[in-house]
This record gives structure tokens, C-alpha cells and sequence, in this order.
DNA sequence: TGACCCATGTCAGCGACATGTCAGGCCCTC
DNA sequence: GAGGGCCTGACATGTCGCTGACATGGGTCA
């Protein structure tokens, strides 16, 4: 199985890459709205992401830099209208994979996704492990010392983003910013409880404080 | 010796396809015509047959339900122009193997054709288990323990969603959009009722729920 | 045509769980 | 040792998903 995400807000583009793309074996998810696209895109698990610049709400570009500068390494095929050079390399700057221009021939889509997919496959792996504690993206399910502990999404999103990011303190705003999706005000403690939570159900030091700065993970734990 | 009968009413691309597949070893006949179509589809022995929708005088999809309903299990191979997905979905439904998007390359619908005469030369390819649970997808049937069980057309379909996917956890979202069609609006708990008519029908706990993220058959079942 | 049947959607209520809020306590830092 | 950052338990509220009952609507058969 082989999700991708298309994130296109032209319908009509949209229905098209959609259709090819599921007639071609993959299961697509499509959203046409910048926020979504950024939200879903780090918080998903996806084979690709179809990346249409000039969106409402956030700029391609925009959403591609932030998955890139918290780490979401899933490939990235960029789609414009224009075709200017500048243009290109700001999008391969960016951490697009590939780009294409509009407009398209579908079968070129496929293929170029088909390459990046492959390029990629050498990477990704969707077990996340630190010390003893291990996450399994595609059962959504983690486990301590092989003993399965169930967290509910939030829970589990903010731990996905800490292991993400080990070997790095991860600032509140930050930690916030991935578990709630952007734009929530919080002035409230619950970060700080929900830290908690999953600190009790692990059960086992992994996380820790780093008072005044935020939340650690030790890159290599024994 | 491989008799393949080719429904297709423009001449054009009914040449091209009678070229290819005689060129790949098989006999090719070819019709243009709905009644004749059927006619032939029901008398006559075929390996597989390549249909059209869109016909004069007896529409595709009509000639098709009248060979399932009359218990003629030729593998078929749809062919049409549109891609949409409502129509994929009646095709599937109405007993078709594969389905092809015109315009196609030819090496994709010898692939498709040769994949469908394999399925249905009797291997148990299409039989998809798990637990206790089976599903012929040839003959659109699941029983448990052996026993048939009924399921609608829309429960078979989640169902067989689930299973394909068989060991990742299925969003809502996803489900309801492969259950139900893309761009379907969805606020109602329709997918929470099925889902609870299929466990109820099925009668072994076979699908969990994931509370925040969605449906899970595991992959190995005792 | 009318009487039914089946598939499906809608709704409301329930129970369980998830999450936010708050208050008090701990502990590090200056 | 005072203050602020952080933790934790208890509680309140919200949300999710399950279920039974009913409504609807398309098909079928007499």
C-alpha cells in the first residue's frame, strides 16, 4: 500500500492527478488548503506528497520548508504554473525531490513520482526506536521492552515529534506548535501535563527536562 | 489456446487492441456490437473478455450484469474513456476483474489481462484471509469458519479495504473515502454504523478500534 | 399499481476515554 | 530562601465511537 498525499487547490487538476494516481495502485488523499496540507504532511505517514505552489492560506514553498526544518524527509514532487528558473531553484532549495511544470502529462507525473518513491525507499523505515522504547508508524502503536503501551493522539504525536527530533532540546512553543497544529494560543499548562502522561505510561526515563529551554531526547541511549 | 473476445465499437482502437493481442498469442475476436456481445459472452468459451462501456444498442455495464447473473464467470476487463469513480466502482460491482482508463498503453492492458486469465485460472489469489474470516473476491463472498455470511455491497467494501490494508491502521477519512467514493461529504456516522453492521454480521472480533485513529485488522491472525 | 424487502442513512443516548483546567507541591537557580 | 519553572493528582468537560430504533428510497414481485 502506497499512500500519497496531492496537495492541489485547482479542482479540476486535482480530480485528474487524483484519478491518475489511484488508477496507478495508490491510495491518494487530496487537500487543497495550505494548513491542512502542512498539518497533515507532519503528522502522516506518506509514500510522496504532489505539492502544488501558489496555494491559499500558505505558500508551497512555505509548507515545504517547514517539513523540511522539522525533519519530515517524505518526498516532495513540486508542481507550478510557472516554469522560471528562480522558481526552480527556490523549490529544489526548498528539499523538493523533483518538479514539474503545468501543464503536465499525467503518465510524466507518474513516472517522476515513481523515481522518487524509489529514490526514497532506501530511507525510510517506519519503526522509531530510542532506548527502550519503540514506535511502529504503521500500527500506530509503541512499545516499551517489546511490552505494547497504548497512547492516545495526542500522546502519541508528541512523542512521534520528540523522537523525531532526538539528540535536539525541543523547545514548549515548539513541541506545542507540532502537537496542536499551528496557531493555537496556549498560555495553559496542558503541554506540560500531557508530558506527563506519556512520561507514566512509558514508564521508563526517556524523555527530560531541560529546565528553561524545553524537552530532551538522548540521541543514543544504551 | 487463448480465445480473447474484444467488445469495443470504435474500429480504431478495436484494431489496435485485436493487433496487439493477437501479437501477444492469443485468438481475437472482435464485436462491436452490444447484443451480439452478449450473445457471444454467453454461448461461447472465452478466456477473458475486453468490454467497452459506452455501446450502441446494449450499454456495457447492462451486458456484463447479465453474464453474472446468469452465472457466466469470464474474467472481464472494462474499458472507458471516463475515470470516475462512481463508474469504477459500478463496474467493480457489477462483477468486473479489472478496470482500464482510455487513452491506455497496450503493454498495461496485456499486463491487466494476463494478471485477470491467471486469477482465474484457479489459484487462490484472490482469496484474501485473516482469522477466521475469508473473502472470495472472484465470487464477491465471505464466510467465517466456513460459513457464508451476507454482506451488502457497501459492507463488502469496507471490508475488503480493511483487509487489503491488513496490518496499518485505517483512518476514518481514509476508509470512508474508499468506501464510500472521494468528495463525499462526511459528517454523519454512517462508517461507525457499517462498521458495527459488518463485526455484528461477522460475528468474530476480527476488525479493533484504534480510539483517535482509526480501524485495525492485524496482519497474523493464530 | 401497490405491498413488501433490503440497503443505507439519520438520530439520540450512553459509556468510555481523552484532554483541559486548576491548585498545590517540588526543586532548581539565583 | 524566594521565586519561577515544572510536575502531579483531582476534577470537569468534551469528544469519540457503539448501538438500537426509525426513516427513506429504490427495487421486486404479484
Amino acid at each position: 500500500m502506497t499512500r500519497v498525499l496531492v496537495v492541489e487547490d485547482d479542482p479540476r487538476i486535482a480530480a485528474d492527478v487524483q484519478r491518475a494516481l489511484a488508477h496507478a495502485g495508490y491510495v491518494v488523499e487530496v487537500t487543497g488548503d495550505g494548513e491542512n496540507a502542512w498539518f497533515r504532511g507532519d503528522t502522516e505517514d506518506y509514500a510522496a506528497i504532489v505539492l502544488d505552489l501558489g496555494l491559499p492560506r500558505m505558500d508551497g514553498l512555505a509548507i515545504l520548508k517547514r517539513w523540511r526544518s522539522s525533519d519530515r524527509r517524505t518526498p516532495v514532487l513540486i508542481l507550478t504554473a510557472r516554469g522560471s528558473w528562480a522558481e526552480r531553484v527556490d523549490g529544489i532549495d526548498a528539499g523538493a525531490d523533483d518538479y514539474l511544470v503545468k501543464p503536465f502529462r499525467m503518465e510524466e507525473l507518474l513516472a517522476r513520482l515513481r523515481a522518487i518513491i524509489r529514490r526514497s525507499a532506501g530511507h525510510a523505515s517506519s519503526m522509531i526506536t530510542a532506548g527502550e522504547v519503540t514506535v511502529d508508524e504503521r500500527h500506530k502503536q509503541v512499545s516499551v521492552r517489546g511490552v505494547p503501551v497504548t497512547l492516545s493522539p495526542l500522546e502519541y504525536r508528541l512523542l512521534v515529534y520528540l523522537l523525531l527530533h532526538r539528540g535536539r532540546v525541543v523547545s514548549q512553543q515548539e513541541l506545542a506548535e507540532h502537537t496542536y497544529g499551528p496557531d493555537e494560543d496556549h498560555d495553559s499548562n496542558a503541554l506540560e501535563v500531557l508530558i506527563g502522561r506519556v512520561r507514566r505510561k512509558l514508564g521508563t526515563p526517556l524523555i527530560e527536562t531541560r529546565r528553561g529551554f524545553g524537552y530532551f531526547i538522548p540521541e543514543r541511549t544504551a
